[in-house]
DNA sequence: CGGGATCCTGAACGGCTGTTCAGGGTACCG
DNA sequence: CGGTACCCTGAACAGCCGTTCAGGATCCCG
């Protein structure tokens, strides 16, 4: 993927949180490469010189996101020993934390990026419904997991899975927006309400 | 809101469906006033010529787009005779039709173009919020009625209601960018099934 | 018919953009 | 120490964009 096979990984993802970081506070139409140079204190030839497009770049950058997300729950989720436990954990990671007040939406703010982007952008968009595939079969191994111990109902797990990651993308968006309505706290208890619901645990 | 107070609110929605289709096509940050301008064979000129700008532009179609959405179930929902029917109908038109392949869809599209935009236009995101708020209102008015009338579980309104609204985003995503995994017929599905879980109506 | 309001355009400007490329440091290795 | 591979940049190009504005059509009404 880099044009040079070197150890400069480093430099790889200092660009990609560079990457994130702009598109968060200029928005994705008035983010220049310029800027995300700047960002890193380089210069605009830089960025070209490690990924070939603009489109790819953001591509990248979503994976990235993604990668930090998944290493970031991985340790607390191999602690866990119930799947409701598990869950939980997946749910909690998803809202963002008050405490890190806006580094915490960089992770959320690729998302409408991406959704904007896919639509064009074939390469994106696979890479866009891998992660998407990924998650939703993460939160349904859980949830398989839970059924067979006996912790939830017998739902179908694809079909839940579905849901709540569609749940959360819809309430992450209103937290994301800062919507009066709907801040981090509300959603953590929505979204868990529908868990409750729908899986009966903690009954 | 018109720089002419005049009757020509014609051309003006003209311009408005334009950008819809336009952003539909071209995507957000490609799309340009000359291409906006070339949809309906005029000059870009035009186009600044009703709007101030290219924000207001894409502010003033996403409110559009809406008022086409509600005027388009309003005749039906007066029809309805239950809650749980209206509430039917507000789901069903919320999921993108196979007949009209690609029409369709450009009112969905327009939705993460905002939240993009949102971020850094006060005026997009006041319109956003005030379009988001008024269409949960109008899903917890219509639960209340049913709760009022025994056809639904008491529940608590506005949280249904932020729920529904959010897991119809998240779903409308999907079966916008085509996902291999979420289709129209099964956002409608689990729409429903969501519903009927919740508020526990034909039962 | 005449004049004013309304609707629209052509042309131009000033500025900014993605991308390229030739080349200069710098570190490592033989 | 000499050279080679790697990392990075300055400068420049070529083109496109939003926006402005003066003015031409067109329509309507007195």
């Amino acid at each position: 993927m880099s044009p040079r096979p070197s150890l400069t990984a480093t430099r790889r993802n200092e660009i990609l949180a560079a990457t994130s970081a702009t598109i968060a506070d200029r928005g994705l139409c008035e983010t220049r490469i310029a800027d995300i140079a700047d960002h890193i204190g380089a210069s605009p030839a830089l960025i070209l010189y490690y990924f070939p497009s603009k489109a790819a770049l953001v591509t990248e950058a979503l994976v990235y996101q993604d990668q930090m997300f998944h290493e970031a729950v991985k340790g607390e989720l191999d602690n866990a020993t119930t799947a409701a436990a598990k869950l939980d954990i997946l749910i909690e990671a998803s809202c963002p934390k008050p405490t890190r007040a806006n580094g915490d939406l960089d992770g959320w703010v690729l998302w409408p990026a991406a959704w904007e982007m896919s639509r064009h952008d074939p390469t994106l968009a696979a890479a866009r419904a891998r992660l998407d595939e990924s998650w939703r079969a993460q939160i349904a191994s859980i949830v398989e997991e839970g059924i067979a111990a006996g912790e939830f109902t017998d739902v179908d797990a694809s079909d839940f899975s579905i849901q709540l990651a569609a749940l959360l993308d819809g309430l992450a968006i209103e937290v994301m927006l800062r919507d009066p309505t709907v801040d981090a706290a509300r959603m953590r208890k929505l979204a868990f309400d529908f868990v409750e619901l729908a899986l009966n645990n903690r009954v």
